[in-house]
DNA sequence: TTTTAAATGATAGTATTACTATTATAAAAA
DNA sequence: TTTTTATAATAGTAATACTATCATTTAAAA
């Protein structure tokens, strides 16, 4: 028996659930790879059609816009990963332990996950990495909060919230930390491969030296005083 | 007499120096404005053309399109930015009120200057922290980094990181925690006041617990062990 | 099995965007 | 005064981000 992994996404970020029909998971495997090789800006409906050998008209059937079909991803990744914390963290005892994993988890290139056949995880985590901030960077961010579309990530920051309390249940930031954490993770990964001089790590491609920073930022502000 | 402050720019981010013209700097301060009104996304040359009764055209012959504008006006913050910090921080012995005030100028609003006829930094601010990031978060990151266009970010990493160096002279991630400080306190301010569930203040409006909560992190990592 | 409904394909069309090009005119420099 | 330079006015183009229509295929219901 095979064990297929789903995400219950938020029924007002498409027209019609594109997990549910084959075209509709090949906009997604597909959408995920043009975003990574051409990035969000030059990615069109177009050309994701031309890929999928369908039409752009197909396309809209699902999502409203391209806009939509990014924070879907998104929420999609940030979904997947509250799943993975949960399942890595299971059965350890030790907080410190469960919030290194989630360091690791955020920080750390993925491999694909064998479970989820329609996203290749290793391109979702430079996707989200360049292109998952510009979900909420926009004008209508209120809008589209208010839609929960942002949902998935605040869940997540809640779960790492809960986790830095764990570890120290005085502490007094613990949803702007878990937020840190994620975006610093990210940045600093995009810094690392893209603009290297904004980092001391060694090497171009050293994602654990990212993971040594985020450590000692974390846990000396969780364990400070 | 009066003074007036100019940051000399990259001269490969205009096609004709803004700074010089009456319609250059029109086009600046107008363009500054529409940015904070309609977003990045939104706003266009044509639409700024109209609102400085210019025509399309002629911003042009200024700047080669709207992405070059946007690292024009980012690069210009950064420029600036690094001149209050060395303006703020003269004179002072303490290496960490140094770093303070920075996180200050980082994080909390900011006044318009005086000396800037043609930008008003008050609304700068909230751009840089909404639009500022899209200026690196393209395909062309690489291109543009060879052609120096983030060189200010970089400078102001390397002033903040001497600083922190200042403080903690053994510190091993000097640049990593200069470019988190400016992407956090920028960060934190939009959480703040489009998302804010995912930050630990209590008012909306109270970018003070901002401050402090960069200066848990920072000094708590500078000052550990 | 037939009917019917739903999903997709094929095609066309529109307003807007992101430019480029051309010519005319006004203002400043030689 | 002539010449250069900047700007305005206007036109045009390919691409984008859609919307609309109708035909065809596929799948579900009767």
């Amino acid at each position: 028996m095979e064990i297929q992994f789903k995400i219950k996404m938020n029924e007002r970020l498409y027209l019609r659930n594109p997990e549910e029909t084959e075209l509709g998971r090949r906009i997604l495997k597909h959408s995920v790879e043009l975003i990574y090789k051409l990035g969000f800006e030059s990615f069109t409906f177009k050309k994701l059609a031309e890929e999928i050998e369908s039409t752009e008209a197909s396309i809209y059937r699902y999502f409203e816009n391209k806009h939509n079909l990014l924070i879907y991803i998104t929420a999609w990744y940030f979904g997947w990963l509250a799943y993975q914390i949960s399942f890595q963290t299971n059965n350890i005892k030790d907080p410190k332990v469960k919030l290194q994993r989630i360091i690791n988890l955020l920080a750390l290139s993925i491999e694909d996950d064998i479970h989820t056949h329609h996203i290749d995880e290793g391109l979702l985590h430079p996707v989200i990495v360049a292109e998952g901030s510009k979900t909420y960077l926009t004008k209508q961010v209120e809008k589209d909060n208010k839609k929960q579309f942002f949902q998935p990530y605040k869940d997540l920051c809640n779960l790492i919230g809960n986790i830095i309390l764990e570890n120290n249940p005085n502490y007094k930031y613990p949803k702007s930390l878990a937020s840190t954490i994620i975006e610093v993770a990210h940045f600093q990964n995009f810094f690392m491969h893209n603009l290297t001089s904004l980092t001391d790590y060694s090497k171009k491609n050293n994602e654990v030296e990212i993971v040594e920073f985020l450590n000692n930022l974390v846990f000396s502000s969780i364990e400070s005083k």
